[in-house]
DNA sequence: CATGTGCCTATTGGATCCAATAGCGTGCTC
DNA sequence: GAGCACGCTATTGGATCCAATAGGCACATG
């Protein structure tokens, strides 16, 4: 499991990753030939990698002289996060009009008691940031899959990609593990919160908690500490 | 202006017609070799137009088979329409909430005078059509940049591409001109709203206006009809 | 007769090569 | 001395070739 990832996937995310860290600075010129050579592959998975990631909205085209990775500064991921809340409230919405279909509800019920798990005991164990990790990745992804609107998921792709403004991205502050388990409880009772409202079909509160549970994400202040860092 | 376009965004404008017209039908598998063939181009370009095509959403991958396009149904583009609806009201939103400058004011006052001459004599001339058609979109992309939130604008993309879902796709019944015109007068109504929103700074009311603004597009009944037909 | 296995072929992904193009520097001219 | 034009070079886009892979079919076996 060490090594089968496919060259392109591996170049797509080393790419990522530089931009992510910093080692290819906003302004620089991304070329081919010397990316191509630097990551030791032709230059056709670097091309192909490059155009995603402009649709990804992460590098911008520069003329005909390459590419340069797009600045993202805390506007911007606030920005992203804005979007993933209307986004992720519409989804909220559109379920609530519809109701929850008996299938539905069990399998949320099934994800939050996860997440009742997890917080039972009072405090974080090792495995218990993976486990939330999951658990949150699953209440989101289920919830914009019973919406029924493909758009919304397809909309939300782009979002997910740039640093900190996707649901999967926990920005964890590792020196405060108590402040951080009563985010991540609070983001729980949250999602319980949806899953009632939700229940009972009130469509304009569903909406609203969820608007509010991204919002939470740009209060996070380890995100803009990392930035500035 | 005839043979100016480079070989790649023809084969990329040559297979979204093909898509869009059902000249490749649904479930229809699309390959890189055929495709290529028929349209006298290597591999390469096709490859490139497909992963394009895949990320906006209208052709999905079928494993290691070759692509297909995504079924576009009515409810598709209601789905498409909903997400437009909640990212232009974000952008009003925000534009609310933050006021406009004077610049912003100047210019969208410009712009819905525009609006304003079109509808001044009370029918619509043949012209008009396209006058009304930049017109509007000249109104709803200077909101979206007025936002000042480039994620709304990248989200947004993905939508423009399905027929039907853009601002920019007006679905004109050339048989009831008269309907159009209450129509089109109303969509114009519905912005100088907005405008007023935005320049009293009710956000809020703002956010509802544009919602809906997008939702009345739904109620086109040409849009389905021409689906079904 | 059904099922599992192994080979074969069709198809995508990657590498290398070639052509077109745009930017840039230099030199000439006014 | 400044501005324009020409040519050069760096860099992307396209074509062709090769390798890896997955799906399908046939055959053998229980």
């Amino acid at each position: 499991m060490d090594k089968p990832a496919k060259p392109g996937q591996q170049v797509l995310a080393a790419l990522r990753r530089m931009i992510a860290d910093g080692t290819i600075k906003p302004g620089a010129r991304i070329a081919e030939i010397p990316t191509a050579a630097a990551l030791g592959v032709s230059r056709m998975p670097v091309r192909t990698a490059l155009r995603a990631l402009e649709h990804e909205g992460l590098v911008e085209k520069l003329g005909a002289r390459g590419y340069t990775p797009r600045a993202v500064d805390a506007a911007a991921i606030t920005g992203a996060i804005e979007v993933r809340g209307v986004l992720e409230g519409l989804a909220a919405r559109r379920v609530a009009e519809r109701g929850l279909t008996e299938a539905e509800a069990a399998q949320l019920e099934a994800i939050l008691a996860e997440g009742d798990a997890l917080f039972a005991k009072g405090h974080l164990a090792e495995g218990d940031l993976d486990g939330f990790y999951r658990y949150n990745l699953a209440f989101h992804d289920l919830l914009i899959a019973a919406s029924g609107n493909p758009s919304i998921a397809l909309a939300l792709g782009r979002n997910n990609h740039l640093p900190f403004a996707s649901a999967a991205a926990l920005a964890l502050d590792w020196d405060d593990l108590e402040g951080e388990y009563r985010h991540l409880r609070a983001a729980h009772q949250e999602h319980r919160a949806v899953f009632e409202a939700l229940r009972t079909g009130d469509a304009e509160r569903a909406e609203r908690l969820m608007r509010g549970h991204a919002a939470v994400a740009v209060a996070n202040r380890r995100a803009f500490r990392m930035l500035a860092g």
